[in-house]
RNA sequence: GCGCCCGUAGCUCAGAGGAUAGAGCGCUGGCCUGCGGAGCCAGAGGACGCAGGUUCAAAUCCUGCCGGGCGUACCA
């Protein structure tokens, strides 16, 4: 049994013996301080009160209710709190379990039979992809691997604006590039995009077509919306797969027009009566339902917004059948959400059913100070490059770090010269001793044919006892991770075991020790495990070798 | 002005009501005749932005300030 139910359950126990009524969630914390014990509980003190006892009062009767049952060394009453002290057996069960479970160990079973939606990254194709779209690149794939862990179907998806101003914007530029390469004075139209990027396709185009289109008018417009969108696309997919990164889904805008679903979406809005009409425009009434402002749906020339089509586009998500869609968006977006989430409440769609993971953004800190990005402008860091510099297993362990809704800081000089000592490869470097370990223990023939069967007593060094702890806490720490939107408490995790492992294995012989080289092959093979797991829900590479 | 996010070690950040606030980097000093030194051991470094409040218990929850980011479009 996992060691927090164990004394769930043994405090279940004694809390009925007690005729004192059992909460359905008794806390289980693991104490900071050795002398705490190996869990605690301050159960005592939530239930104080109904119990008519004082929390140490409590806390004594349930320890003493406790103390002498087999799994534990002792249970004892210190303040308010009941503290645990598990025996050696209780852990090595534990680990027999982890290992039994092989690669299943930390997978769930709520999502059996549920299918959710992660939609993230969904950069509007005017331009290659940047460190700014890494963060969300990186947190989306990894939520999509985390609730797979969890026993749910996922669907990676990508939302393609490619209608709009934007794009119009972008042809336009291109163009412009087009005409330059030609030799003619065309300026990048106002708003438009000035990055180099452009200048390249410009010159290939002008090569390809000559002086075919001398004009901007609709028939150039056609041609080079058409081609820029493809050309993006592409530098899009290259900067995808640097980093590792596979949708399942692509939806374009443009589908969703053609489908008449934003035409739907409106219908099924108006009959809502969410919306009013002014200034030739079509509302809906946000102030009514806690927004700070009403929101333009249809624009008065008719056209809809991209509020409007977001909408309709959620819409339809539901209407496929997906129990849950998160939406991985910028700190920017928080209006849209609101907005989206609006009418999806008020069209009858669950409350749960949408969530959205918000994260802030990153800043490049670089030569020249700190630089907020900006694809328009052209100046920008390309996914590539960045992934080409670091590494893609540093550049998305970097991207989950932190909890999304921190301000992240990239210091790229750090990254790229100091990367021997960043915690990613102190992780990775924990997977590779033991992997070498165990050749060397095949080598001498000291590799015990069957790991779950092996003896585990010999294993009582409180550095061991403290690995197979933090192994038992690997589950946990995937569903936190996943339902809280929080990659970053796997990343601290594994950091953690790393953390155990490294001085336990400097000061502890594994081969060689007679019954204590099974065992101890054993726990380093859970070890192993969990790291090897961990690793790869961050889609981080867990080397052999290194 | 209003809304959301963030103020914790020199730097980058964990800590989501519990017991003496942690990690990495950087800094100081040690450890390579055994399984990988990308490692280990030790040390210096903190009024948790400020002020109130709730609680047996607050870095954590509430309120108000002060800083910083983002938003506040008939852009996407």
């Amino acid at each position: 049994m996992r060691l927090e139910a164990l004394a769930r359950s043994a405090l279940r126990e004694a809390l009925q013996a007690l005729e004192i009524s059992v909460p359905d969630d008794i806390p289980i914390e693991r104490p900071a301080r050795p002398e705490h014990g190996d869990l605690s509980t301050r159960i005592a003190f939530l239930l104080a009160r109904e119990a008519r006892r004082s929390p140490p009062e409590l806390a004594s009767a349930l320890a003493a209710r406790l103390e002498g049952r087999p799994e534990f060394r002792s249970v004892q009453a210190v303040g308010g709190f009941v503290n645990f002290a598990l025996r050696p057996s209780a852990l090595h069960d534990v680990l027999r379990a982890v290992l039994a479970e092989g690669v299943a160990y930390g997978r769930g079973e709520e999502g059996r039979g549920k299918t959710v939606q992660v939609e993230f990254v969904s950069s509007n194709p005017t331009g290659p992809l940047t460190i700014g779209h890494l963060r969300q690149a990186a947190l989306g794939d990894v939520l999509a691997s985390l609730y797979a862990e969890l026993g749910w179907t996922c669907v990676r998806e990508y939302y393609l604006n490619d209608e709009g101003r934007q794009m119009e914007l972008l042809a336009q530029s291109l163009w412009a590039r087009y005409r330059q390469a030609l030799g003619v004075q065309e300026p990048i139209p106002e708003g438009g995009y000035h990055g180099e990027y452009l200048v390249a396709i410009g010159e290939e185009l002008a090569r390809s077509w000559g002086e075919a289109y001398p004009i901007w008018d609709e028939r150039a417009r056609a041609a080079f919306r058409t081609e820029a969108v493809s050309r993006m696309m592409a530098m899009i997919h290259e900067d995808l797969e640097a980093i590792g990164v596979r949708f399942d889904v692509w939806t374009r805008e443009g589908d969703l027009h053609r489908r008449g679903l934003v035409a739907q979406a409106l219908e099924r809005l108006r009959a809502s009566g969410a919306v009013y009409e002014k200034d030739g425009a079509l509302w809906l009434a946000g102030t009514h339902h806690g927004l700070s402002r009403d929101v333009v749906l249809v624009r008065s020339d008719g056209t809809p917004t991209y509020t409007m089509v977001d909408i309709a586009y959620h819409l339809e998500k539901h209407a496929r059948g997906f129990d849950l869609v998160v939406d991985v968006q910028g700190a920017d977006h928080v209006d849209e959400q609101r907005q989206v989430a609006l009418a999806l409440r008020l069209l009858g769609i669950p409350e749960g059913f949408l969530r959205y993971c918000l994260h802030q953004f990153v800043t490049l800190k670089g030569e020249e100070g700190i630089q907020r990005m900006s694809t328009r402008a052209g100046r920008f860091l390309r996914l590539k490059d960045l992934v080409a510099e670091v590494g893609r297993d540093v550049a998305r362990y970097f991207m989950v770090m932190r909890k999304p809704e921190s301000h992240l800081v990239f210091d790229f000089a750090l990254a790229r010269d100091t990367s021997m000592e960043n915690p990613v490869y102190y992780v990775q470097y924990a997977h590779t001793r033991i992997a070498s370990l165990f050749r060397e223990a095949a080598k001498a023939g000291e590799l015990p044919d069957d790991l779950p069967a092996v003896d585990l007593a010999p294993l009582t060094d409180p550095r061991e006892l403290a690995l197979i702890k933090e192994l038992d806490r690997f589950p946990d720490v995937v569903k936190s991770a996943a339902h809280e939107f929080a990659p970053h408490l796997l990343c601290e995790y594994l950091e953690s075991l790393s953390g155990l492992f490294h001085p336990y294995y400097a000061h502890v012989r594994v081969l060689g020790q007679g019954r204590a080289t099974p065992a101890r092959l054993a726990l380093l093979a859970g070890v192993k495990l969990v790291l090897g797991r961990g690793l790869a829900i961050l889609g981080v590479s867990a080397p052999e070798e290194m």
